[in-house]
Formats: structure tokens, sequence, C-alpha cells
DNA sequence: TAACTGATTTAGCCTTGCCTAAATATTAGG
DNA sequence: CCTAATATTTAGGCAAGGCTAAATCAGTTA
């Protein structure tokens, strides 16, 4: 047998794996599978399992691996990871409030310079922005200690009758549609009613006190979630 | 023969060596030695030999190099570097300026981060500080354009005879230098009068309209740039 | 000018993190 | 319960950027 070779377990590439472990598996510790992180990560599935081995044989591993069974973060995994998504969203709110970055161009971004931020960065913008508790598309930012609680939204998608409902987070994932939603005046917090569901494939809304009926496609809905209770 | 292999063109290391390559060899552009640039990077010269055969094989050579004779930037590569240069002297101006750093840290941190930010990080901060001429050490930022207009300042020990002078700039390589520095209240821009040269190895003087005396060795001496005329 | 010394280069190897192709395990359908 | 489809793992490679040891070159000295 080959002898088994440790990570850098400070490298770019292995925060990226706990953080996707840590999307896909949350909020109930999941376990995830190969194709599932491949796809994720853009990368192809050999690569991860390989990546998988030696980050579950390490001293302090910080996955729970079995072969053909998926992964699980590890205590320590998921404190990395947290941490990791604590850098990107607080960087992300810097970049929002302090440097008037357009909201669409803040998580690429903080998706590299998460990685590379000292101790001292994130405790000094954590406190030029008063120690905020959620980033500008309204997810929730893991604290010092590493908790996170969980919000209890639901996607516009999966809400039922119609009526008006506030605007808890919008996905960051796609710069286009976070221009578009911005162009229509949707960020966290605004108050949305549905006046049509499922006409020609999609939602016709009003947003805040605007008159103006906009229109979201099933992708866009998808990519909004709303407060439980209206 | 090998074939020829591309070096990552954008890779923190290639930075690194225009970056050192250009401190070495500036303000002439003088050939720069393997040993030298080895020295500076803290990697083996057989590395240096091979890296510099990449950079200058590619299509668009970063410099110019021959064998036994060292390395010239090419005029892309003093682009590159002068690039890095202002990212570096702005990320440091910001973390001073913005983040309340102290002095003594934002070398570190700029180290890391100017080879991650993007064009539209450097704006910003550029914008938020007003397009700053220098850093907080007192050295020039280069313009977006790859301007850089060399300053005539001479360091303290240098200077001949005694009297008061003006600090134009202060070495950032030394951490635990610059923090005495900072409690002498030894900055850019200060008066500093010298009282005696080398007794004991170093130099006294005094700093702004304080009467104390301080004490600087060699070293320390050889870490300040004077204004030329006082 | 020949030899010595120090600088430089070559050759060959390592590690990280990715890849593809081939082999193997799991799961779902009949 | 067996087989086909799918998921996963193994094996073998590649590129970047390091390393050491051995060979070679340049410049100085005798």
């Amino acid at each position: 047998m080959a002898p088994r070779r440790q990570p850098n377990a400070n490298s770019e590439s292995v925060d990226n794996y706990l953080k996707a472990i840590f999307a896909l598996g949350e909020p109930e510790n999941r376990r995830v599978s190969c194709t599932a992180l491949a796809n994720r990560l853009g990368v192809a599935p050999a690569s991860v399992t390989n990546m998988l081995q030696k980050l579950a044989a390490s001293t302090e591993p910080l996955v729970e691996y079995e072969r053909h069974r998926g992964v699980l973060l590890s205590e320590v995994g998921r404190q990395r990871a947290l941490e990791v998504l604590r850098h990107h969203r607080l960087i992300e709110t810097f970049l929002y409030e302090v440097l008037d970055y357009p909201i669409e161009e803040v998580h690429e971004e903080a998706e590299r310079l998460e990685h590379f931020i000292s101790e001292r960065f994130e405790e000094r913008i954590a406190a030029k922005l008063g120690n905020p508790k959620f980033d500008p598309h309204g997810h929730c930012i893991p604290t010092l200690g590493g908790k996170m609680s969980p919000r209890k939204s639901i996607r516009l998608t999966e809400m039922l009758g119609q009526g008006t409902f506030i605007v808890e987070s919008i996905s960051d994932d796609d710069a286009s549609r976070l221009k578009s939603f911005r162009t229509s005046g949707i960020t966290p917090g605004v108050h949305l009613r549905v006046r049509n569901r499922h006409v020609e494939d999609g939602y016709t809304v009003t947003v805040g006190s605007s008159t103006r009926a906009v229109h979201l496609s099933h992708d866009a809905a998808n990519a909004i979630r709303i407060h439980p209770r209206h």
C-alpha cells in the first residue's frame, strides 16, 4: 500500500471541499455523495474520492468517510467550514456596505478572498460593521464561536396560497439574477405581494409599495426565501 | 530536449518573482542574479533558474534572461510588477486608514492579499482613500497606468553632518522595528533632529517637538529615509 | 595561462491537486 | 435473486513549483 499522504490542511482547495460538504449536508449533517460534491465543485468524481481519503486519513480528520457511503464533516471540519462561511459573509457585507459594491459582484470577490484573510482582518471588518448578523443577501453570519442559528424560511416556490410576504434572503450564486433582483427592488426585508402563481411557468408579483407588476421565472422564485408567516 | 513548459502567468509565485526582480533591479533596471533572487525569495538557486527560464520562454516573456548573466524585467513584466506593488501599497494604506491596523501589521496582510484582489477592489479602495499617492510608510504608490515617480530621498545612514531632517519613509520589512518606530513617534513627515552620530554604533535623535532622546541602532537608521535638503 | 572558487545550471525527484480510463461495488428492475 | 445501470474507487499521469546533488561556467589569482 502506498504511504498515506497528508493533505495541506490549510489550503484553498480543502476549504472549498469543506464548504461544499457543509452546503450539501446541512442542516442535518447528512452524508454527501462524491458525485454531488464533484458537481458542486466542478471536478471529476475520482478527484473527490482522492481528496476525501486524504481528509479522512489525517491525524485530525476533517471528515468521516466510508467507501461507497459518502462523507460527513467531523466536528473540526464543521468548525472550519463555519469559519470560512463567516469569512465569506463578512467580506460580502464589507464589500457592500463599506466599498459600495453592487450586490451582484460581492460573491465572486468574497469567494476568492475568504481563504486568505487573517483573524485580524476578520475582527477588524466585523468591528467596522458593528458585528452584523446578516449579509446583504439576508444570510445569517456564523458567530466567532462557530454557531449559526437556523432560520425557518421557506422558498417562494414552496409557498401555498397568495398574499404578501417578507423576503428573508436571496440566493447569491447567480450574478445576473441578483442584478435583475436589484433593478426590481427585490432585497431582504422587502414586501412581496404575489398576484399570480404558475402563470406561464412563473409568478407575477409587486414589490414594496410599487404597483408595477414584476414577473419571476420559476428559477428566480426558487432563489427567493420568505418568512414562513406573513 | 524536454518540451518547454509554460508557467502559470497569473500565479502568486510569478508575482513574487517579478516583485523581487523589480525590488533588486530598480531604479536602473539592473540585471539581477539568481543568488540574490534566491536569497530574497527564500528558495534554492536552482528553483530560481528554473522559474526564470519558464518566464523568459513564454509567448509574452515577462523577463529577459541569459544564462549566467542574470535577468531583467521585460516591459510587460515591469508593468505587472508595478501593478502588484500598487495593490500592495493601496492595501496597506487601506488597512491603516480604514481598518485601523497598527502600522507594523499592514505589510504581512498586504503581502498575501495583493495577489487576489480584483481590479474592482483596487478601484474601490483607491476611491475610498481619495487616490492616495503614498502608503503609511511613506512609499510612493504607482499609478493605475504603471508610473511611479522616483523620490530623491537618502538613507539616514548616508546623511553627512548634523541637523534636523524630515522623515520621507520607513522600511516596511521588519514588524518589530516598525513597532518601535511607532512608539518613538517616528513616522513619515516627522522632524528628526540628529544629536550624535555613530556613538556606540548608533544615533541619538529627538523626534518632532519632543526633547526625549531616542537611540537608533545602525540598522534602524538604515531603515529611515530622509528628504535630501532640510 | 592554469587552477581554484563561487555562481549557475542541469538532472532527477517530491507534493498537491487535478485528470482519464478501467475496474469494482451498489442499487434498482424484472 | 440475478442483471443492468449507476456510482465509486483504483491506477496511472500531468503541471506547477519546489528540492538536492552533481556538473559546468566565469572570474580571479598565481
